[in-house]
Order: structure tokens, then sequence, then C-alpha cells
RNA sequence: GCCCGGGUGGUGGAAUGGCAGACACGGCCGCCUUAAAAGCGGCUGCCUCAGAGAGGCGUGCGGGUUCGAGACCCGCCCCGGGCACCA
């Protein structure tokens, strides 16, 4: 292309090159993104926006990672940017920042393989990110950035642990409460201590007794080892069949010492609270189902001197229990199991074992050969005879103890009653091993198998009759008053796994003195800066290692580990705690510190606090007034940020009780990738299509869709398309390309639609040949006024709605009319840039310069609407004849239905040729209908 | 297996129960140009008729409600996601 004879004033990537860092550097120089605080450092009375009603817009912050950014990932920022540049311009005080999430394992597995610091890394990684962003124009303070690696960040993440550390949960009040008011209740004798009372109990008892009340805690239980990676994982983190998320390794249950908080205690606040929140329903009912609250009955059973207590939900089926099932790891199998089998014990109970003993070690080798997958992939049910009896509470039946994989040591009680009549897997197992069926729900009389539906209750004594609820209740009614057991809520949820055997993450602000319990560090010790050390990776183990020991990369920095502190109490020898927190902890809490970022006297001052995220009306939860980000995150990170905030909101803290009040997942970009006859990936790029085939060098390849990546050879960077065409084409490309919750394919060859209006907007403003600015201020026609204010009461509508994609569309059609027109109105034009500028506000701002304004746009009104120019001087009517559209007539507005009625049958009198309609329906406004 | 989403032109997508396909990409034709690119203008769901034009068919499939259904109801099919022996 020839230079010279593109026009010299068009708008062309180059022009757009030129435009865009100069009001990028422009917004800096003025901070013209500085959002006002009410209090503190941030605060700004004489700002524009000082006192005005607030709006808080966040997305879910980036992990900065070496690779850089594809067009995929601002997508969800671009959205939120055009969103709160308008919102803004519509009179709002906007928060809208920008942090990263900087700790992780893919710095520390750099570091492991080529020796570099993570922190030189990250550093370098964040700078990247911020560059990449800044070209797209987003509109971020800047002063309220910060990465979780940042000492002073982290200091208060540390800050956050020991206010959980230091808390335990009040169940009678269901709030957590400083520790000191619990160690209060055990001296003044209100809450008892078990065995001994306080004042008998030795200082070490009494610790032990409050450390295992606390909200972190250190716990000996069964996590998921990992040798592959040389660390535990949290459930979260391990993928269904038993291996690691991260890495692929297997990971198998051990019994380790490590730190957990105790997300438990939330449960039914985690649950019920969802419904103040104004989030998609599937995120909702993915954390209700990972949450997993059953609500149900302990029952206990005699089993000799011993009891088993089971949970059911269906406690209304008691009558109905023929047999027992044991997880084959409940801590009573081996108790209860007598020596030989009881006389005529069926031979299919035996699996031919000659003791029992025998066969329940036999069961047991067997399913702990198996991993989790295969123990559920075989749908086969089995199991074996304990060769004890229990009694059924209610009628005194004596019914069998088995011992069954089917039944997981982890949920509930590691024990169940099995009613076959009314539980599938109970129906499954009592037909192959011939055990009795009882139904205790009427089931429609042809009905073959475990009937799980409603019904009154049958062969249940004096439960006959009544319905599942009421049979439920009056179950539990009667377990309660006979002593034989209680109502009871389980949950799928554990408490959260928190320590990790990795370098590169937050340390715990944690030391133990010779006692070897946990000893907090005052808040003045904050930051526990994470020092140096040679070797960043943990002892890492062959993968199927399940013997091996965690060890922790700091625990090799003896001189770091061994401390000498004075805690009050004269200098003593301390050791570190050298595991670290998880990836999430940074994450976790990273909101609040936007609304107040450079504070050190607090994690956020509460004026602060209670502007940016207070509740606004009675019920509301208060928090971010909208969180974007991918669905990937439903459980993991907003369940435990959910958690964190609320811990902080019971101790005072903070005065939300939820920190996202309004959550929008955002769609992915996807892209499509070649593979060759061979099955390898050939770049995306220079595959060319023939007649619906691809063709690489040549030859045929094939076309699969899915992800943007390296590996994948499809990688669109935003770099090169702001390059190519200039960020706010790009910006309006992606804002245009589709509604912003829908994932969509990339395509590069389709951006030139979005440059080819912003060029249209541009030449309207300024003279291609001359630069001079066209615009007059000549009177907009009537009809093309009435247009520019539909266009504006629909361009407002859509961006409340982040309907982006429909918003373009009506500005594209408003440029579309404008253009042929042979005078360019200032009365069109300056609305036109106005409404563009959130999409494309580089062009934006520079068009409203030319236009003779001195100040940026950024805090100019946005257009509105006159109400008048909304109301249509006529109306066009189309009118159907047995639902096809058969004419159309235009009347006045105020035409009555009777006219319109005769008009309309006129119109179509020809179609009718003289038949007598038999209905005819005038939708005011709308169309007239005709049924012959 | 259970629970969520979603199926509309060659493509991305529009459409409070009221004219299906806005807007854009691509394609075709034209203007400009020595030429090409860029830009500008026109046409572009499918089928039938020689045609201006007219008619028919069309929102995954089959039924239904309604004057009227892409949208609502019932039953299927396909695609994507989540959960999965949770008692």
């Amino acid at each position: 292309m020839s230079e010279s004879e593109t026009p010299r004033f068009r708008y062309t990537a180059a022009l757009a090159n030129e435009i865009e860092p100069r009001w990028q550097a422009w917004w800096a120089e003025h901070g013209t993104f500085y959002a006002p605080n009410p209090a503190g450092d941030l605060a700004d009375p004489a700002h524009p926006r000082a006192g005005a009603p607030k709006l808080h817009v966040q997305d879910m912050f980036p992990y900065p990672s070496g690779a850089g950014l594809h067009v995929g990932h601002p997508l969800g920022y671009i959205g939120t940017d055009s969103y709160t540049r308008y919102k803004r311009m519509a009179g709002f005080n906007v928060l809208h920042p920008m942090g990263f999430d900087a700790f992780g394992l893919p710095a520390e597995q750099y570091a492991v393989q080529t020796g570099t610091h993570p922190a030189i890394t990250t550093a370098a990684n964040v700078e990247r990110y911020k560059v990449q962003l800044r070209r797209l124009g987003l509109a971020y303070d800047d002063r309220r950035s910060f990465a979780t690696t940042d000492p002073e960040y982290y200091r208060w993440t540390q800050w956050i642990f020991l206010q959980v550390f230091n808390s335990w949960y009040d169940e009678k009040i269901r709030k957590a409460r400083p520790i000191a008011a619990l160690i209060a209740e055990f001296e003044a004798g209100t809450r008892p201590t078990p065995g001994k009372p306080w004042a008998e109990l030795s200082p070490i008892e009494r610790r032990k007794l409050v450390d295992g009340h606390r909200l972190a805690y250190i716990s000996e239980a069964p996590v998921n080892w990992c040798p592959g990676l040389g660390t535990v994982l949290a459930n979260e983190e391990v993928t269904p069949d038993g291996r690691s998320e991260r890495g692929n390794f297997p990971v198998f249950q051990r019994s380790l010492r490590q730190w957990m908080m105790r997300i438990t205690a939330y449960g039914d606040r985690l649950i019920e609270d969802l419904d103040t929140l104004d989030w998609p329903e599937p995120v909702k009912l993915m954390q209700r189902n990972w949450i997993g609250r059953s609500r149900g009955a302990h029952v206990d059973f005699p089993v000799g001197s011993d009891q088993i207590t089971v949970f059911t939900t269906r406690p209304d089926t008691l009558f109905g229990a023929t047999y027992m099932v044991l997880a084959p790891e409940h801590e009573l199998v081996n108790k209860i199991t007598p020596a030989e089998w009881p006389d005529g014990t069926n031979r299919k109970w035996t699996a031919g074992f000659d003791t029992p003993g025998e066969a329940i070690a036999a069961y047991r080798a067997e399913a702990a050969a198996k991993t989790d997958q295969e123990r559920t992939e075989s749908k086969e049910k089995t199991g074996v005879f304990t060769g004890a009896y229990a009694t059924n509470p209610v009628n005194q039946q004596r019914i069998p103890v088995f011992v069954a994989d089917y039944v997981l040591a982890g949920y509930g009680t590691g024990a169940i009653m099995a009613v076959p009549g009314q539980d599938e897997r109970d129906w499954e197992f009592a037909e192959n091993f011939e055990l009795p069926i009882i139904r205790t729900v009427k089931a429609p009389d042809d009905f073959v198998g475990a009937f799980t539906g409603e019904g009154p209750a049958i062969n249940s004594d004096w439960l006959d009759g009544k319905g599942v609820a009421e049979a439920k209740a009056a179950m539990i009614a009667w377990l309660e008053q006979h002593g034989h057991g209680r109502g009871a809520t389980t949950y799928r949820l554990r408490d959260w796994l928190f320590s990790r055997q990795r370098y590169w993450g937050e340390p715990f602000p944690i030391v133990y003195d010779e006692s070897g319990l946990p000893v907090a560090l005052p808040d003045s010790m904050l930051p526990v800066v994470l020092p140096d050390v040679d070797d960043f990776s943990p002892r890492t183990f062959a993968p199927d290692d399940a013997d091996s020991e965690p060890e922790t990369p700091l625990s090799r920095k003896k001189d770091w580990v061994e401390v000498e502190l004075d805690l009050g109490d004269g200098p003593k020898k301390y050791t570190r705690e050298t595991n670290t927190m998880p990836q999430w902890a940074g994450s976790c809490w990273y909101e609040l510190r936007y609304l107040d970022p450079r504070n050190d006297k607090a994690l956020v001052d509460p004026d602060n606090e209670a502007y940016w995220m207070g509740p606004q009306r009675d019920g509301d939860s208060g928090g971010v007034d909208l969180y974007v980000g991918g669905v990937e995150h439903a459980v993991l990170h907003l369940l435990y940020s959910r958690f964190w905030h609320k811990v902080l909101y019971d101790l005072g803290h903070v005065s939300s009780f939820e920190p996202f009040r309004k959550l929008f997942n955002q769609g992915y970009i996807q892209a499509y990738a070649y593979r060759d006859a061979r099955g390898v990936i050939v770049p995306a790029e220079e595959v060319v299509e023939r007649d619906g085939a691809y063709f690489y060098d040549g030859n045929e390849v094939f076309r699969e869709y899915g992800k943007m990546g390296k590996s994948l050879k499809n990688v669109v960077t935003p770099d090169e398309m702001c390059e190519q065409y200039g960020a706010d084409t790009f910006r309006v490309y992606e804002m245009a390309m589709g509604p912003l919750d829908v994932s969509r394919p990339w395509e590069t060859r389709a951006v030139v639609g979005s440059q080819r209006f912003l060029q249209r907007v541009w030449r309207l403003v300024v003279d291609e040949e001359t630069g001079a600015v066209r615009v007059t201020d000549q009177p907009l026609e009537p009809a093309v006024r009435k247009h520019l204010h539909r266009t504006i009461a629909g361009v407002r509508e859509d961006m409340d709605e982040l309907r982006f994609n429909t918003a373009i569309a009506k500005l594209i059609e408003l440029t579309n009319a404008l253009t042929p027109l042979p005078v360019v109105s200032r009365e069109a034009v300056e609305p036109l840039v106005l409404m563009v500028s959130p999409f494309a506000p580089h062009l934006a701002e520079e068009l409203w310069r030319k236009l003779g304004h001195p100040d940026t746009l950024a805090y100019a009104d946005f257009p509105v609407a006159d109400p008048a120019q909304l109301k249509a001087e006529s109306i066009t009517y189309p009118v159907q004849v047995n639902g096809k559209v058969r004419g159309r007539i235009s009347v006045a507005p105020e035409t009555g239905e009777a006219d319109v009625r005769s008009a309309a049958l006129a119109e179509v009198g020809e179609v009718l040729a003289g038949r007598e309609p038999r209905k005819v329906i005038v939708v005011p406004g709308r169309l007239v209908s005709v049924v012959v």
C-alpha cells in the first residue's frame, strides 16, 4: 500500500497508534480515573464525583503468566471498562481497580527450572501485564493497584489469618467471636469444659482445649497428599478421578498434620446468604451442591454393648431398615466382628472365608487397592457380612451388619441403615445378598425397584398413612423422645486445608514454642517476610510413593526457622511455621484492599468500606456492585472469599456480609486450531480455506474448536490487534461480537468491520483530506433528530444491562444514517461521540477536543433522550390475514382502534376477496390480525 | 444417571407472545483507480416461475396452547457445562 494515496487525515491504524498513547499519557498525567474516597489519603473533596452515588466494579484479577495476554483475557476487562466509563459519565463515582494475583505455582516452577527468583519473574510479568493493559486504554485508578506478593499487601493477608486464628464460632449466635470470649466463658464456668473443670487444667491442656475451637487450627487428619508435587492439596484441587488439578499426579489419602480453616462452621450461612445475591443461578447451584447440606437424623443402633450411629435423610423409612452397612474404614468394624460366623449364615455373605475376620481383611485389602474412581466405576455392589447383628430401635428387629465400599467413610458417620425398599443402592445390594426388602412408602401397584417418590407410609406401625415429610418429623420426635437418635444435618463440605509445602506463598505468622503448640505473632511483627532461599522446590517424590513425607522449602532455612523472640514474656526460642498459604489466600480479600490500598493502620478504613461496599438497604448484603470473571471460579475462589468476608463481618471489620453483591460470568473467546493428517498442530494463521476444507502448505488439515493457546498455535495477542487496527477498534470488536456472557470464536478478519465504523465516525467530524472539522451548527432534520433520541434511549438501556453488542449496533445505525447527509450537525455528532466514548475512548477524546472541548470527556454528561422526541409521528401497522402479512397501513399515533380496523380491512380487501372476517384483532401500536 | 445452559442464514449474532434474520463479517455487482489495496454505493435465508414481480418454505425434531410461537406447554434428538454410590 502506498501511504501517500491514503487521505492524510483518515482514521487508520497509524493514526490510532498516534492518538492512543497520547491520550493514555494525558489520562495518567491528569489522574483522570482517580476515584475519591470519603476518608484517608485518597479523599479528594474537590473531585467532580466526590459525594456522588458510588459504583464499585471489579474484574477477577489475573495471574500474570509469563506468556502474556491473548485476545481472550481482556474481554471482561473491556466490558467493565466500557460499563464504568458509561456510569462515570452518567454521574457515578466509579471505583474500577485492577491488581495481580501473583503467588502460586507457575512462577515457582519456573524458578525451580531456571534458578531465577520468583519475585523477579513475577515483577517482570506484572510489569508486562500493566503495559499490555494500559495499551488498551483501561480506565483504572492505578493508585489502587497492587500484587498479592507485595509485603505491604500480604502483611494484611497474614493479619486476616491471625483474625481467623484468634476467633471461634459461637453456634448459639451463629457468629465468629474473639477467642478471648471463649476463654472468658471457660474461666467463668458458663461453658463447661470436657473432663476436668477449667481451673484444674494445666496450661498446656487449656491451650489444647482452646486451640481445638479456633477457626484456623492444626489437625492430624486425612488429607490429599500428592508426592509428585510434594505438597498436600485441598479437596477442591483434586479431580474426581483422584489426581492433582495441577500436574495430574496421583493423590493419596494420608493422615498428616496440617493447617485447616473451619469453613464448615459457615455452611448454613454460605447456603442461606446465596439468596441475597444477584448471581447467576448455575453458580449458586454449584455452591449449594458443593456445600451439600442434607437434613435428616442420626439414629443409634445397638450392637451388643456397642452402638452404631448412622446418618439418614429418610428417618421415616426406619421400619424398612433390613440391614446396615459400615464403610470398610469404619472404626467399629474390628470391635463388632465376632470370631465365628453365626450359625446358618448365608454363604453368599461370607465370600467363602472361614471366619468374619478373614473375610473383612480380604475385602478391605481389595477396597484399599482400588482408587476412588475404580470404586465408583464398577456399579456392582460388593460387600461382606461382619458376623454381627444390630437391633433396629423402632421394632427390635435383629438386622445383619455388612461392610461395603458403597458407603463412604468421609460422609455422614460412615455408616448407614439400609432401606432397600426406598433406596436404589440398598435395593441392588439386597438383591445381590438375598436380603429382605420391606416397602415403607406406598408405591404404584406395578412399580419395580426402589421407590424414592412421595406416598403414604406403609408397614410402619404408628407411622402408617403419614406423608413423607410428616413421617420424617414424627420419627425424629420419637427418636429424640426415646433417646435413640436426634435430628441432624450433615454437609459434603469439608474444612479447608490451608497449608502448602511450597515456597512461593505467604508465610504463616505463627511460631511454635517448646510445647510444640502454635503461637500467634503479634500484629507488630507483621509482615513475616518470605525469606530468600537457595532451593525453591519442595522435596518431590515418585508420583506413586504414597508413604513419603512432606518437606517444605522453608524448613531447610534453619537460620530463619529458629528465632528468638520476645512475645511478652521475655526473649524465648521459637521455631517458625514453614508451610505457606495456598494461592487462594491473596484473592480471598483483595476486593477490600482496593478500597484503601495504602492504609497501614487498618485493612480498610471503616468509612471507606461502608461507602464502597456497605449495604444499601435492609437485607442487602453489601459488597462489590458488579464482579466480572469466568465461571471456573464458581466454587473455589468465590466460596473461600465469601467465607473470609463473613469472618471479617462477624468480627466487626466490615459492614457488608458478602463480598460480591452481583456476579457476572463473561464468556470465553475461543479459537480454531488445525491438525494435519498425523495429528500435529499447524499454525492457524497460515491455514487457508477452500470449499469448506482447510489446507496448510497444500495439504488438507482438520479444524478443531476450543481454547486459544501456545501449544495449539492459534494465539492472537491484543498487541498485534493494537498494531494492526488500534486499541479502540479492538475494543469495539470485542464488545460488538456478541453478548458478554456467551463464548464465541475469534475471527481476525471480522475486526475490520469495527474499524470501518470508527472510520465513519471520524469522517463525520474530520475532513479526511484537509483535517478540518466539518461540523456545522445547523439543526438536524426532525426525522434524524428522532433517530438520534431513539438511539440515546436505546443505548442507555443496553449499557445498563451490559448489552454492549446491541448498543454498538444502534450506534452503527445512527452513524450510517448520518453519513450520507450533506451537512454534519453538531447536534448529532456530539452525542454520538459521547456515546461511542465508552467503547472507543481515545478516538472519542480526540474528536471531543477537535469539537472544541478543552477537557476530557470522561466526566461529560452522557446524552439524555428527550421524551418528546421518542414519540412516533405515524405508526405503520402490518396487516395479517390468517397469520401472514398481506399489507400495511400508516396512521397517526392517536388513531382510534375502529379507524385502524377499517383502514386495515380496506388495505387487505383484495386478499379477502369478499370473505367476511371472522375476527379482527387490533393490537394498539403493533399490528392488525384478520382471521377469515 | 441427575442438575443446569444452549440449538436462528455461509459465519458472529438481533428480535417486552406481534413484520424472523437488526448490526457486522464473508460473498456477488458497481463507483473510484493505469492497476491493486483502502474507501464509497447496491444486492445477499432457501426454493419455484423466463421475468419486473409474484408465490411457497423457513428459528434442531414431533405434538399442543393462541387470532398470532424463535419465544409459552408436553414428548424427543443433538451440543456445551457441572455433579456423580453424599445415605
